[in-house]
DNA sequence: GTCCAGGATCGGA
DNA sequence: TCCGATCATGGA
């Protein structure tokens, strides 16, 4: 990873088999937008116009070293996915398969809150109108950011403005989840920086005191948003992954301790036919 | 119109 | 403990 800002944005260059487009669209983060052969992304309150020529990535509108280091810190490109993925290959024929026909997958690290709360929004629903979900509420209650977007709101700014408030967003019975979620964070009963030094049992079991919080939309929170690369989402796709490939005998645990890191490539794989 | 979506909760067996 | 109905909404 090499990074230097010109007059048209900041540039990454030798970022290995990193994929721009495999990572974004892999169901972890929902406020992007697809513009050509660009990206339109945000990520709490930071936004750019984000292009990928080969092993380099060029940011459109970031002009200075801590915005541009807060984008390689969120796609996570310190990180030397090659051997993880070496090992993962190692470890299972059926995987290795899977990172080999769609190479380049990273798992994001997004802020804790704006997960955890997408991923409630992400409960009995589809991408394209989680997305608009999301963005829906980025718009209520966030400041405008630039590129269309608008920040991601804190908790507190959804507790205070009350339930009914969220009814706009259309999302249905899942308002009163997002409500709950803010409430216990803004409050402190449910402390994110305590989570996030957890073990990951642990910090499954005190998420999903949160209404609405199962075993499902704890681990993608823990896993996007809290850097647990052990968590291991089950949803409908990786159900078929499992029931096709492995049957009722399966054990995350044989991928650890970077099950997360597998299970997003089986999910993406099947994702895609 | 029907089926389904990166599920969780609830009530009843 | 297990299982089915139910939950809002709209994309495909």
């Amino acid at each position: 990873m090499n990074i230097s800002i010109d007059a048209t944005g900041a540039r990454i260059a030798d970022t290995g088999d990193f994929s721009l487009e495999r990572t974004l669209e892999s169901g972890q983060c929902f406020r992007f937008v697809r513009d050509n052969d660009a990206y339109l992304c945000a990520a709490g309150s930071h936004t750019a116009r984000i292009t990928q020529d080969g092993d380099t990535l060029y940011f459109e509108g970031v002009g200075d070293m801590d915005e541009a280091l807060f984008w390689a810190d969120y796609f996570d490109l310190g990180r030397d996915y090659g051997e993880i993925n070496e090992f993962l290959s190692k470890t299972d024929a059926n995987v290795a398969d899977a990172i080999k026909s769609c190479p380049g997958i990273h798992i994001l690290k997004q802020e804790p809150w704006e997960t955890l709360c997408s991923f409630i929004i992400s409960q009995n629903n589809n991408i394209p109108r989680i997305k608009k979900i999301v963005l829906s509420l980025c718009s209520l209650f966030g400041d405008e950011i630039g590129n269309g977007f608008f920040s991601f709101p804190a908790a507190d700014v959804i507790a205070r403005a009350g339930v009914e408030a969220l009814s706009p967003i259309r999302a249905g019975f899942r308002n009163k989840y997002i409500f709950d979620a803010a409430c216990r964070v803004a409050d402190g009963d449910i402390d994110l920086t305590k989570v996030a030094s957890m073990e990951l049992e642990s910090a499954v079991g005190e998420l999903k005191r949160i209404k609405g919080v199962g075993d499902k939309v704890a681990s993608c929170a823990l896993l996007f948003g809290f850097g647990m690369l052990d968590a291991f989402p089950v949803d409908v796709w990786v159900k078929k992954v499992i029931g096709k490939y492995y049957g009722d005998t399966f054990e995350p645990r044989m991928f650890a301790p970077y099950a997360g890191v597998a299970q997003q490539y089986l999910f993406f794989r099947e994702r895609s036919l």
